[in-house]
DNA sequence: GCCAGTCATTATCATTTGTTAAAAAGGGAA
DNA sequence: TTCCCTTTTTAACAAATGATAATGACTGGC
């Protein structure tokens, strides 16, 4: 097993276990590619029919409003699973941009193909479910702490989650992601610096 | 066709048309309910494996926080496809309380059953992705809003989305949807009334 | 190393939203 | 109807967040 498939192996080990045999049947359809710092690697309004691996670096999920800002929806860390192709899909058209915030190192494949793989083989077909499972949680983990937290509650439930993020993503981003704004952020921090939690 | 099965008719026509065929095979698993008002019948931390089609009233999912306030989650209006079992399930436990907010008529079948039908019937397979696609939409929309709305924008579009609902939901369960107070929320319903859109 | 451009912070003031409490309106049962 | 209970609205004040603008810090290219 090289480097890149010991990365896969590890998300899967994380998500859903599987056998060496399903293993090799996913590893036998990956491809690899390099994707450079700022580059929107999925376009919204395009076709795209890959699922991804996100091997190394950090990306991002957003949208562009009337107005032009940017509607952040997901980070990305790697070793991790990119939003399942059916999620971000529809009509064959991409839903969201996604762009790459620090170089990336991917592992891509057919949605096609996993469709057929998850109908005969029960192990990819749980990981699939998995895969969804989650982030269909974390949208309801997001949902909840709009519904019931304050912004500043929100940013201490970030880095919890995204440990390190901050420090690594352009506050804009972030901020976006809280539905605040990018000085509202600021100032949490401060606060959040000087020991005000409430 | 009875009355009931013309709701389901309906309920497809909307997601995703299928075959006569495919719809007898469904049509033949489903037994009926009826959930009266206010009953909680798909309860947190329990199990629960059916899917359900709500055919008449209006049902909710939310959660509870640690001091005790509801966090709603979605609203549910007939003729409608509840959430898939997949999506508010984790080992075999319910993720979210599940309320009728007005009397209820369900037809529900076993998600067991289902996943099978998907295996072997492609049509049924697109069905329910289509309603999986249409659940993470609403929450990307809902997630869009909170990102890049105010509350009173949030509002409006609740009542586009939301056709009528405002007026037979209680307005603590709307605000807590729409992430604001209930009395921030009759607030802006007086500033709409006057003509304040901004 | 310097400079230009981007990003983050700070300050000030306006606006929105939350909190607490009280009043008004609505709905169901006898 | 009338009464009681629940829901919604209003008021007054506090706190949080947004908008605009200016300052300070960082970074990449030359």
């Amino acid at each position: 097993m090289n480097i890149a498939e010991k990365v896969i192996k590890i998300i899967f080990d994380e998500v859903y276990p599987i056998s060496g045999q399903s293993f090799r049947q996913i590893t036998q359809l990956v491809e690899y590619k390099t994707i450079p710092k700022n580059e929107v690697f999925i376009q919204r309004g395009r076709t795209n029919s890959s699922e991804y691996f996100i091997l190394e670096g950090i990306c991002r999920s957003y949208l562009v409003n009337p107005d032009g800002d940017d509607i952040m929806i997901s980070f990305f860390q790697a070793p991790a699973v990119l939003s399942p192709h059916i999620t971000r899909t529809k009509d064959g058209l991409s839903l969201l941009y996604f762009q790459a915030i620090t170089d990336l190192q991917v592992a891509y494949f057919s949605e096609k193909a996993l469709v057929e793989l998850m109908i005969e083989n029960q192990e990819i077909r749980f990981f699939a479910n998995t895969v969804l499972l989650d982030e269909l949680i974390r949208k309801v983990e997001k949902e909840i702490g709009f519904a019931s937290l304050t912004a500043k509650e929100r940013l201490i439930r970030f880095r919890a989650v995204y440990d390190g993020l901050e420090n690594k993503v352009p506050h804009p981003m972030i901020a976006s992601y809280l539905g605040i704004t990018n000085i509202s952020l600021s100032r949490l921090r401060r606060d959040l610096a000087e020991g005000k939690r409430n």
